[in-house]
DNA sequence: CGAATTTGACCAGA
DNA sequence: TCTGGTCAAATTCG
């Protein structure tokens, strides 16, 4: 365990706008991870910031893409969905035995569009995924050759025109292995609707890209990613990122493995200075569970590794719910098939859901200051 | 100089 | 044999 120290400077997308070089994973939290009352502090704040920039990219999102921000309002509900699952667990009893699932089910709609919503909710339900914004360094508009990984690279686009790398070891290497038998789970991740579209949101982690392929009968190749921190804690985590050939704006993302390292899973957490005030105790502040934490409480070291999902969040599509838990490609459109129910959903029906974000948006008074007020009032939390 | 990316080669499974 | 996954030297950047 490592106490996070508090830590107050600069805005809170200080950490964010510091030219990080890697990218962030999704946490998927399951139930066996389920941890204590800082864990679910951790979830409610990701709630909170998944909110926040729902809010800053609602001036441009509001125009032309229900469907990005139907997913992009499943992403905050689910976060809520997963602290309530949360406190059930640690409650046990004492949390009012809500379904934490009927915040998003759609009434009245038709079938196709409740069904989807089901589903996804009912994965949602019995995986417990906590799905982080999510940023990955893959970009693959266009052809391999023309464009390399942009997204926290650390020297942007590399290309060499000849290679003048050694000649093959004399010796053929040993112990190569494929076809991980771990934890596999393939979600389709949106890609930024505003700003670089060519990068999936942030997802938390820290990754390092150890390879990129064409693969057959795609048009954008798929990059390879391992968790950072492999090296210092051994940790296994990787995945896959591959752009939808039918749907560019849309990125299907494999997870093998899950992540055994702490740092690597600290997404970026910005509470709102009231509510990390209300939580924070020492328990908070110096939980070990490796989850999102406020990032005030965060010393700068650790900011650095904090996700740029601040401003660059977009959540997560599992795609696990479809059947889809291993193999590239299996679900490839369908998730974006989802993705449209999902958004016919938000359009033509009304949300229990809608009680929660009247809370979230207007719990300054009617007048819309309620956020503003709970993200302003954090712009100072790292200063 | 260390860390991260690029990319051709290698390897394993289908 | 083909294809996807991984390795690792070369390269780049901060």
């Amino acid at each position: 365990m490592h106490v996070l120290a508090p830590h107050s400077a600069g805005p809170p997308f200080a950490p964010l706008l510091a030219g990080r070089r890697e990218g962030k994973g999704i946490a998927t939290l399951h139930g066996d991870q389920l941890g204590g009352m800082d864990d679910v502090v951790s979830q409610i704040g990701e709630a909170f910031r998944l909110a926040g920039e729902l809010m800053g990219d609602l001036p441009t999102a509001t125009q032309n893409d229900p469907a990005y921000l139907a997913a992009r309002c499943y992403g905050i509900a689910r976060a809520y969905n997963t602290a309530i699952r949360m406190l059930q667990h640690y409650g046990a009893g004492a949390v009012p035995a809500q379904r934490p699932l009927d915040l998003l089910r759609p009434r009245g709609t038709e079938e196709a569009a409740a069904g989807a919503a089901s589903q996804v909710l009912g994965e949602a339900a019995t995986t417990t995924h906590l799905q982080e914004p999510f940023q990955t360094p893959a970009v693959a508009r266009a052809p391999p050759h023309a464009v390399a990984d942009v997204a926290g690279t650390s020297g942007g686009p590399v290309r060499r025109l000849a290679s003048s790398r050694s000649p093959p070891p004399a010796q053929p290497r040993q112990g190569r292995r494929r076809r991980d038998s771990g934890h596999r789970e393939t979600m389709l991740v949106p890609a930024h609707r505003v700003g670089n579209t060519e990068i999936p949101p942030d997802d938390g982690y820290t990754w390092r890209k150890y390879g990129q392929k064409d693969i057959l009968g795609s048009r954008f190749p798929r990059s390879y990613y391992r968790c950072t921190h492999k090296n210092y804690y051994g940790c296994d985590a990787k995945k896959k990122v591959q752009r939808l050939d039918d749907d560019p704006f849309m990125y299907e993302v494999t997870y093998c493995g899950s992540h055994s390292c702490l740092t690597s899973t600290t997404p970026l957490l910005n509470f709102p200075t009231a509510t990390a005030t209300a939580t924070n105790s020492p328990t908070a502040a110096t939980g070990s569970s490796g989850l999102a934490r406020a990032d005030q409480f965060m010393a700068p070291a650790e900011q650095v590794a904090v996700s740029t999902s601040m401003h660059l969040g977009v959540g997560w599509m599992p795609v696990s719910f479809q059947g889809v838990v291993a193999g590239s490609g299996a679900g490839r459109g369908s998730g974006a098939d989802m993705l449209t129910n999902v958004s016919t959903a938000a359009r033509d029906t009304d949300y229990p859901a809608l009680d929660l974000a009247d809370v979230m948006f207007n719990s300054g008074g009617g007048t819309g200051i309620g956020m503003d007020g709970i993200f302003s009032s954090h712009h100072r939390s790292d200063g």
